[in-house]
Formats: C-alpha cells, sequence, structure tokens
DNA sequence: GTGGTCTAGACCACT
DNA sequence: GTGGTCTAGACCACC
C-alpha cells in the first residue's frame, strides 16, 4: 500500500474499502477483517484504522457488532446513494473547476477524450 | 470571501488570482494590489498573502520590482502553459476518481450532461 | 431484539429481565428459560447469557437450584427495593441533567407534561 | 477535574463545554481556549482534547479557524437548538424509563418533588 | 501559536 | 479476539 501525501491516510484507506464495495469487491453484510489485521495487512498503526472504521460506521457504511467485529452495510440502497455521491462530487468538483477556465461542454468531452485516447497509448 | 476547509487559504487564494488571469479579467503586465490591501479584502492574515505572492512568483505567474510592486507576468505563453496545466490536472483528478468508482467514458459524459442540465434549468 | 449501541448488552438484558419482574410478567419463585434458550431467542452471545444470569444472582434478583435451574427470587421486598432502585437511579439522573441546563422543577414538569401529551396524541 | 468511570473523558468534556455554553458562561462567537490549555487545565492527553474539539465541530457547536483558534458557534439559534435537543433526550429517557418500572404523570412528580425536597434539606 | 495526523503501546469492556 | 479509549510524544501545515 502506498498513500500520496496529501489526504490523510486515514481517508484514502476510507476510500479503498468504499470503492471496493462499490465495485462488488466486498459483498454487503460481509465482515471485514479486524481493525488489527488491517493495520498489519496496510503497514499502519492499528489506532489508524480505529480512526477509520469509526468514521466509515458514522457514514453508515458499515456497522458494527461488539465484540464480534465489523460489517458491511446491508443496504444496497446505501451503496448506491454512496456511489452517487462519490460520483456528484468528483463531476461537481470537474465542472465547477473547468468552467472557472473558461472551458464550455465541448472542450470538457474533448479533453476527457484526448486524455483517455493518451492513456489507451500508452 | 469564505474560504472551504479542504484546500490551505493560500492556495485557495492562488487560484482565485489564477484564474482571473486566464479569463482576463487582469492584464498580463498589470499591477496587483498590495499583499497588505488584499489581506484586507480578504480578511486574510498578511502573512497568508506574503505566501500568495511568493508562490505565485516562484511559478512565474508574477514578478516583482523592488519598491514598485508586484506584476503579472507579460508572457501570454506562460498564462497559456497555465491554463493547459490547471485544466490537465482537474481533467487526470476526474477520469481517475470516475474510472475508480466503474464508470467508462459514455457514463462521464451522460453524467457532466446532465449535471449541466440541472445547472442551466436553475 | 435489537440493542442499542449505548450499554452493554447484558446490562440491557437484565434490566428486560428484571422489568418483567417488577411488572408481574414473571411470578416470584418461577423459573426463568434456561440461558442457552435465552441465548437463541435474543439471537446473543451465549456467554453473553452467562454473564446477565451471574450478575442478576449476584444482585439477589435470582438464586440457582444446582441442576435444576435458575429462578427468580421468592421475596417480594426484594422486588420493592429492586424497583424503588431502579426508580431512583432514573429520578436522579433526570434533576441532576435537567438542572445542569438550567431547569426547575416548574420546567421540568412542564416538558414531561409536553412530552407525554405528544405521545398521547400518536 | 474528576471524570466519572462510565462515559469516556472526551464525551463528559464535551458536555462541559456545551453546558457551558447553554448556561452562557460563554459567549456565542468567543474564542475557546487552545487544545493544548484546555489539556493543561484539565490533566488530560492533547490529543483526547482534539478528539473533542473535533466532536464539538462536527456537531455544528464550534468552528475552526485554521491556525488561529476554534470558536463558539455564532448562531443563537443552534445553541437553542442544542440546548432543547439535550433536554429532549434527558426527558425521553426519564419517561420511558419510568413507564417501564409501571409509574404514571401522577407517581414521576411525585418522586422528583420527593427528591428535590431532600436534596433542599441537606 | 493553532489544530490535525500518525505512531507506539497500554488498558478496558464486551462477546 | 473485537472495537474503543487514553496516554505519550512526534511531526506537519497553516496562520
Amino acid at each position: 500500500m502506498n498513500f500520496d501525501n496529501t489526504a490523510p491516510i486515514y481517508i484514502q484507506i476510507m476510500n479503498l474499502i468504499k470503492k471496493d464495495i462499490i465495485l462488488g469487491k466486498m459483498n454487503l453484510g460481509e465482515k471485514l477483517l479486524s481493525s488489527r489485521e488491517y493495520a498489519q495487512n496496510l503497514k499502519v498503526n492499528p489506532n489508524t484504522m480505529v480512526r477509520v472504521f469509526n468514521e466509515l460506521e458514522r457514514e453508515g457504511v458499515t456497522f458494527t457488532k461488539r465484540g464480534v467485529g465489523t460489517f458491511i452495510t446491508e443496504s444496497e440502497e446505501k451503496v448506491e446513494i454512496m456511489k452517487k455521491e462519490m460520483a456528484e462530487d468528483i463531476v461537481r468538483n470537474f465542472i465547477e473547476g473547468m468552467m472557472e477556465l473558461g472551458f464550455n461542454f465541448n472542450d470538457m468531452i474533448a479533453l476527457i477524450k484526448s486524455r483517455l485516447d493518451k492513456e489507451a497509448v500508452q
């Protein structure tokens, strides 16, 4: 696991887990690894994982059975909403940023396309 | 002026100024307000504005005439590059984020379009 | 049965049983279900029920006949004391909390009344 | 400062601060002591205070000016809501608990009155 | 100076 | 074994 420097590690790990859920790599109601196991795997301090678990639960992404473990929400709706919100955030930031630079819809499409093409070649 | 909590204030102000230059609200070679004036207008700590000016100069966006003031670069090319770099940053972040959520090119376009339509209505 | 996260599950179950006794839903001297049966019914870890039984016995609410089972105390006085203690706890917490928020006796009565009225309507 | 054992220290400190605001001991918009100063005064680890500040901000009770300090909300409405919510919590718990023990409105009033009289004497 | 994050290690209650 | 809390001490970015 490599963490970039900009965002706090606990946020990056939260996003990792959320994306795994969204992409179906983890199933609804499934038990997560224990915080200690995650900490070992990701080479991170156990307290950092505790924080990740707390925040995920606060967001309704997971829930805790005390003394048993932490589980992914069983609500498919919640996952859908989560995906939608994460996408909307990204889209809003993108549009806002581009419009502030004076780009219009067609410019945006063109830039995305050219960037994707470039990546495809590599 | 209100600043959000996600990015450092000095970065947000830098972007403000850069966007004004890119959009032609400020002209090449034009003199900027003094950092103190900016600090007053934006209700920001003077040291924060000093940092803004330093960083802008380091990036080549502005230059200083000692005892006279700080001026916007006179290089049109520099402004073009700046615009391109800012756009590329935004585009890269967008694509990366959307792909991690499992969206493809067509999804991206659709989401941008629907968001722009929604804003147009309002 | 769902348990909230604020209090330990074993405490919540203890209170359940105590209230059943106080309200006469369970009779003095009556035999309780076995801890295993309780555990199944409440979907709770068997060890948790063992703890419930231990604590109840420690408090004198129940007693055990070895090889036979666990029984509710036969002392009516014990039940009365129990009820009184539980009520006093609740009353003390209430008064303490309300006074710390700056409410006086009349405020307390008014708030209780308004809350009861609201529930009665629903 | 003495902390009882039941609730986490950070919660107890949060409530301390909230009550000071509600009772007008601290004014709207006022700067709080720094987390380090609080930590010294309350003989608590600085990280514990950081957590207190985080949670208070999350609840909207305070806000942070980065690099400057933490301030009490300027919204009188927020304080009113906070007081109301804290009171409602206490009242709800009280009523629920008493009704589960089989007490009615008049019982509740009588018990509160007798308890207050007892305290007044002491 | 301010708050925010992270590591390290300990202790605890609950299951 | 599980998560939750707390202490201790360090480092960092920001103002």
